[in-house]
DNA sequence: AATGGGCCCAACCGCGACTTT
DNA sequence: TAAAGTCGCGGTTGGGCCCAT
């Protein structure tokens, strides 16, 4: 860094905005400032708190090591598949990542993937290819599922559902930041289950009542109503156009209507009338 | 014990978006 | 409407720690 010591000299250098790691001295000075008197504008934060520090620094120190949500315990293996998968779905957008993951900031999580999970997957893409978009196995779906269930804060952690039919599926997460679906439409449709993430235009859909586990491409679009999405079958499949929500939208309904299974939302759409076919 | 390389992470930088005047 | 100020984001940098040699 750009200097080390917390005081520097006196004179010309004593009105220089400092850069550098700060001090102990200065993130009290921070922290006590905010606590006690909140933010208006950083920069009148840094004046205010006495610090010769940009509005910008002090911001970025507030945000990334004193506030006092901040989880300060090393990043579980979990909360890494949900970095994982996040990124696959958003891309680098660090923090609305990071929005997904209370106590978790931006540049936390960013560090980490640039330092271990990209990394790590540059070395096992040399090896197999990593299909990228979305999940597309079952398995896949109930890691997603798992480690979204960790997400929610945790007075938000309430199962909604009951009669989960496998162990590693997790109750839905009260904020579950994927949209998920089980197709109504006739036929072999009926037992599908698709998945795909907030905001993708691509996805799989997973056939697991023909016997082969088999996938079809599928599009995601939104049908000119807010939050309302449909799904719809690529070429040779055999499912009519279905009506999904956002996890996000299960908090519209009351327990009652939420006793569903994690991947059995037929329920769901029965009793949403929004999602009504046209 | 010395040293060189790799890794982690705090912090800076540049830029675009947004707000205020 | 334009300019200035401020904020927030993603990319990048570089100091320090750890470990293998």
């Amino acid at each position: 860094m750009v200097e080390k010591s917390a005081s520097n000299g006196d004179g010309a250098e004593a009105n220089k905005e400092r850069k550098g790691l700060w001090s102990p001295e200065e993130d009290d000075r921070l922290y006590t400032r905010i606590t006690r008197h909140g933010v208006s504008t950083w920069s009148s934060v840094a004046q205010l708190a006495g610090l010769r520090r940009s509005g910008k620094s002090c911001r970025l120190r507030w945000m990334n090591y004193l506030r006092p949500d901040l989880k300060k315990e090393p990043i579980s293996k979990r909360e890494e598949e949900t970095i994982i998968s996040l990124q696959k779905s958003l891309g680098n957008r660090w923090s609305v990542i990071a929005g997904r993951m209370p106590g978790r900031t931006d540049n936390e999580i960013k560090n980490y993937w640039n330092s271990r999970i990209r990394k790590r997957q540059q070395n096992t893409s040399a090896g197999g290819k990593d299909g990228g978009g979305c999940c597309t196995k079952q398995g896949d779906l109930l890691a997603v599922a798992a480690t979204a269930f960790e997400l929610a804060p945790a007075g938000e952690q309430k199962p909604v559902c009951t009669g989960v039919t496998t162990e590693a599926a997790p109750p839905v997460p009260a904020r579950f930041p994927l949209f998920a679906c089980q197709l109504l439409g006739s036929g072999s449709g009926g037992g599908d289950t698709a998945i795909a993430t907030a905001g993708t235009t691509q996805s799989t859909i997973t056939h697991e009542n023909n016997g082969a586990g088999s996938e079809s491409e599928v599009s995601v679009g939104e049908d000119g109503r807010e939050d309302h999405y449909y799904y719809r079958a690529g070429d040779g499949a055999d499912m009519d156009m279905v009506h999904f929500l956002s996890f996000d939208d299960l908090l519209d309904y009351s327990a009652g209507d939420l006793l569903v299974d994690a991947w059995d939302h037929s329920e769901v759409y029965c009793t949403n009338s929004r999602s009504s076919a046209d």
